[in-house]
DNA sequence: AAAAAAGAGGACTAATTCTGTACTGTTTTC
DNA sequence: GAAAACAGTACAGAATTAGTCCTCTTTTTT
């Protein structure tokens, strides 16, 4: 539970790539070959993070994808909520009461919306500079293509 | 993403009715019938969390649950470990060295326990009386069987 | 001592969600 | 106008989750 899907935590990998330099473009190849992820999944990961503010994707011949921002300054909730939607509770707590039965006497009515906010607040709290070792920014070079490392999670078991 | 399944909504709900009174003893069925949640749901919820605690269990006749502490002394931390396991990342990040093949090369190399870290401290500053209503702590009697409210979820689309 | 009430624990099936991939369309440069 | 690269959509297999059920153990009552 709590578990981050497994195309976060490759975004991950894909951004600590992007940030060896802000503003340089990288095509979804070079990102692949650079990381060792297979290319579709890259593809699918910048192209779902292109919307975002902390990604720039450019179209044609030599196009490809940089990063707007420096590492330090992308927060973790805005790659999560690029990646999975916004960081906000569905069903009996948005506007889909249609769906929820008990809607006058749900005890709880929302106020999982404290929870949201406090989980945003962390998030908004973790950059993705806080996340890449600092150290050694990105030597990556080896990642095999059946990394099978797990989707990153707060445990489910 | 950041999805609570769906038994964790439900605890919430079974925890609200027992937090009527502190220290009174209730069986799963009395909750199933007072919260409209079906008995084996109630049932499965009760036990996953029977090793918490802030809950107590009592076999045999005149069994049944209790919570241990006042709603505002449940932290939702609490609730979701004893439903979902340790709020801490699996993978890469815990002990698992082996189905990690990148693992020198790793740009995070277990910095995602920033996020943990982060998020693990927002959910503990909030209690499970934050989330009942403040004014009628338990009103419910009209669940319907198939409430179908969908997870509690931090929005997937 | 036996019977009944109630939780404990585990197993199983159906439904849902996630993952990874592929295909087709659009934009931009040369 | 051809090629490179992103955009968008669709889809099948795998993995998880949800919900249910069955059997065992504990405790009380008669």
């Amino acid at each position: 539970m709590l578990k981050l899907n497994r195309l976060t935590d490759y975004a991950v990998v894909v951004l600590s790539r992007l940030s060896k330099q802000v503003g340089m473009v990288q095509t979804a190849n070079e990102i692949s070959d650079g990381t060792g992820l297979p290319m579709p999944t890259v593809s699918k990961i910048l192209k779902l993070m292109a919307g975002s503010s902390f990604i720039e994707s450019h179209r044609g011949v030599n196009g490809g994808y940089s990063l707007s921002r420096g590492a330090d300054s992308v927060r973790v909730s805005e790659i999560i909520e690029a990646l999975e939607g916004p960081i906000a509770l569905t069903a009996c707590v948005d506007g889909t009461t249609d769906q929820c039965t008990i809607e006058g006497s749900c005890p709880m009515r929302g106020n999982w919306n404290t929870v949201n906010d406090a989980i945003r607040t962390a998030l908004s709290g973790v950059t993705l500079a806080d996340l890449l070792d600092p150290g050694e920014i990105f030597p990556v070079n080896s990642l095999s293509k059946k990394t099978n490392r797990g989707p990153i999670s707060y445990q489910t078991s």
